[in-house]
DNA sequence: CCTGGCCCAGTTTTT
DNA sequence: CTGGGCCAGG
């Protein structure tokens, strides 16, 4: 029981407190996870709860694994038996086994957002309705709004408040975009990230059997971050925890900051009135801050009106000021904070790894990695443009969901012409009206493309098909990894990668490789039991980027404040604190909106240990364009008491930064563009008057040809492939191209 | 059917 | 500035 020794008062209450509904309100830096963790660890040890009946749910995939390893190392091996993880992945797992009351299949897929756009993108396109009205991005968040508060597309049509409000937003059919949508979707034997929360909610509503299983199951449910759930989330977890009533919600209203994605903040403040005999413990000392940083944080939540009470202190010392910068660019904000991480490092003996660049979109990162790369300084983004978003490696996985789940269309459109096998748009038109029409699964279509396709459209589908079902055979014999590499080779992906030469053709390849690795390691893990791809994909179709082990030498960190939630770092530098940036002008419609990027900035602030910077630059490069900035309202709402104003420091190190590393970057970053002549601008030629086109079936290397509007040039080359011939022919004033002698008018000179 | 060039829109955050 | 979608030419 020493573990209880090391908590404080109302930390070990926190821990103590097993049974019946409890909320936890955590302050930044309050030992949240240290609480959780000994929780867990509290039940099994001292209550002698079973791992199994267990379940715990956080925020990322990341936080769920290392709780997990924190907790093996306190309870021992017995503690994997809890659940853990991502309400997603979590409830993917059940959805799993339950699929069939749904009508789903068990190998059902899950379709990321860029599915769910092309898949919306498409939908719109045959309902022949406007794309610049009915944008993919526009349509998903009003669907995913009304999933996540539970709305079906048929409670949707219903409903006569939202039909007025789609129409006042002149996008009445928001509605009919929803129904095929979901009918699409199930078709295609997908669900989209809401779906897995909102079938999960249907599943329970449904199939009492089913709840209460899971129900005996989970006699303790926890949930972390309970600020950012929504009210499907929350529905399922009160459900789950209906019969013993054992709910544990650890949170802290202040670090709200997903509202955007139907995140409600009332589902915390509302806790009490659903539980009334709730146990509420607040955890209010900090132990991650300085006095100052601790001080200034509260100073800028206060003024939010939506919140609980509460005080966060610390012991800690009051250290060193904020430091605000004031840059004349975005460039300059770049080479201050890489200057100042560079003398700090030096002077203080710290790592890389200690600083941490904080901003609020990922745009912002260009100038920082700039800058970082010129002074040498190590860095790693978190974030961004997901390993997982890669056209590379969606294309792999959509061949192996394909292969595992034949129904899939996002898939099948990926895949069908990807590499090249001469089916266009039009035999894929005519394939998914087929399937339309006769109602029938696309993969039957597919299956037997000679009664839907003809002549080399047809022969080339049907060898897709018979690669396929090779590809099933393959699936069910051998495990992820060598069913994995089998398609990627024939498919043809790999080799269509390998030979593009180039350096982003390498870049891709090694990316499918990583992939491999990925699966490798996967299946070579003994705590994964089911090592069939179908359970691979499962798995990383919820797994973002941010999940990934990245390599670990020691770097600084980049990544916008929403990623930054529950890390901490000695030194942070929030860039950008501008406004229409930060506050970004996309939030500044409504009070609630601001107050949630105000807590976004008290995020950010309660990142650092012992140092804090704040910086802003008075213009900036955005959409191509210079701007001029002024800086953000919250820097006036931070206490002056804790602020210094460093304006001596950004013009002095930026002329020394100039002097040291004279125009070495820039000069070379003009260099790289493009100084040679684009064809597109050379003029073109007008034929000459006795212009006539020649037959060009003998045409033989050497000769000298004129072109309507190329003019002269010489035949380099003839290619002969299949039934096509090609010259490749240098052009005196466009250089060599490649043309298609059925086509090409070419007149014959010598 | 395929390629390249042009034009447009987008940058708010993520499971 | 960049990526993606669309169109025309090959």
């Amino acid at each position: 029981m020493d573990y209880l020794e090391g908590l404080n008062p109302p930390q070990r209450q926190a821990v103590e407190q097993t049974e019946g509904p409890v909320m936890i309100i955590a302050g930044a830096g309050s030992g949240k996870t240290r609480v959780l963790m000994y929780r867990i660890a509290h039940l099994i040890h001292a209550k002698g709860v079973d791992p199994f009946n267990i379940l715990s749910l956080t925020f990322t995939n990341k936080a769920a694994s290392e709780m997990k390893q924190r907790i093996e190392r306190v309870v021992g091996l017995e503690a994997r038996n809890t659940w853990m993880g991502t309400f997603h992945s979590t409830f993917a797992k059940i959805l799993r086994v339950e699929a069939d009351k749904l009508g789903y299949p068990s190998n059902f897929t899950i379709y990321d957002t860029d599915d769910s756009k092309s898949l919306i993108r498409s939908v719109v396109k045959e309902m022949k309705l406007d794309d610049k009205v009915y944008k993919p991005n526009t349509v998903l968040s009003r669907i995913s709004g009304a999933k996540n508060r539970l709305i079906g597309w048929q409670t949707y049509l219903n409903d006569p408040y939202i039909k007025a409000d789609d129409d006042a937003a002149m996008k009445p059919k928001v509605g009919e975009i929803y129904r095929v949508y979901q009918q699409r979707l199930f078709k295609s034997g997908a669900m989209d990230f809401d779906d897995l929360l909102f079938n999960t909610n249907v599943l329970f509503r449904d199939h009492p059997d089913a709840l209460n299983k899971y129900q005996q199951r989970f006699k303790y449910v926890m949930v972390d971050e309970f600020q950012d759930t929504n009210l499907s989330q929350y529905l399922i977890t009160k459900k789950l925890a209906a019969v013993h009533q054992n709910i544990c919600v650890v949170g802290d209203d202040a670090q709200s900051i997903y509202a955007f994605r139907g995140a409600d903040i009332q589902n915390i403040l509302n806790f009490e009135k659903d539980y009334p005999d709730l146990f509420v413990v607040k955890l209010e000392q900090n132990y991650r801050s300085t006095k100052t940083i601790v001080e200034a944080a509260n100073s800028i939540i206060a003024k939010n009106k939506a919140q609980l009470k509460k005080d966060v202190w610390t012991e800690n010392v009051t250290g060193d000021l904020i430091e605000l910068f004031k840059a004349a660019s975005d460039n300059e904000e770049g080479r201050i904070v890489a200057s100042t991480i560079f003398e700090e490092r030096n002077n203080k003996k710290l790592n890389n790894s200690d600083f941490a660049i904080l901003y609020r979109t990922n745009s912002q990162s260009r100038a920082m990695e700039e800058a970082l790369r010129k002074m040498s300084i190590p860095y790693k983004i978190v974030g961004g443009l997901s390993f997982y978003q890669r056209k590379e490696i969606k294309d792999l996985m959509a061949y192996m969901r394909f292969a595992v789940n034949s129904v899939d269309e996002e898939a099948f459109k990926r895949i069908i012409n990807y590499p090249k096998r001469g089916v266009g748009d039009t035999s894929v038109e005519k394939m998914m009206i087929a399937a339309y029409e006769h109602d029938i699964p696309l993969w039957e279509v597919v299956n037997n493309s000679s009664s839907f396709l003809t002549g080399r459209a047809a022969n080339s589908v049907h060898d897709f098909a018979t690669m396929i079902k090779s590809f099933k055979v393959e699936i069910e014999r051998k495990d992820a990894f060598e069913s994995a590499s089998t398609i990627a080779k024939q498919s043809g992906l790999l080799r269509e990668l390998y030979e593009d030469k180039t350096i982003e053709g390498l870049n891709r390849y090694e990316n499918v490789q990583e992939l491999l690795n990925a699966i490798k390691e996967y299946v070579d893990n003994s705590e994964n039991e089911d090592k069939s791809l179908g359970a691979f994909l499962q798995e990383i179709a919820l797994l973002t980027d941010n999940d990934r082990d990245k390599d670990t030498t020691d770097s600084v960190t980049l990544m916008t404040i929403h990623s930054s939630k529950g890390l901490e770092f000695k030194q942070v530098f929030v860039v950008g604190l501008e406004e229409d940036l930060f506050p970004s002008q996309m939030m500044m419609q409504s009070r609630e909106d601001l107050e949630e990027e105000r807590r976004l900035f008290y995020v950010a602030t309660t990142r650092a240990m012992d140092k804090l910077y704040l910086s802003y630059a008075l213009s900036r490069y955005r959409y191509g364009r210079l701007l001029n900035c002024e800086q953000s309202r919250f820097l006036e709402e931070i206490d002056p008491l804790h602020i210094k104003v460093n304006k001596k420091m950004a013009t002095a190190l930026a002329n020394s930064f100039r002097n040291s590393y004279a125009d070495e970057g820039s000069a070379s970053f003009k260099g790289l563009k493009k100084p040679e002549l684009r064809t597109g601008t050379a003029k073109l030629h007008t034929p000459s008057p006795d212009f006539k086109p020649s037959n060009t079936n003998n045409l033989q290397e050497g000769q000298k040809i004129e072109h309507p509007k190329f003019g002269y040039g010489m035949v380099s080359k003839i290619e002969i492939e299949g039934a096509n011939r090609k010259a490749v022919i240098s052009f005196d004033n466009f250089g060599d191209k490649t043309l298609l002698l059925s086509f090409a008018k070419l007149r014959i000179v010598e």
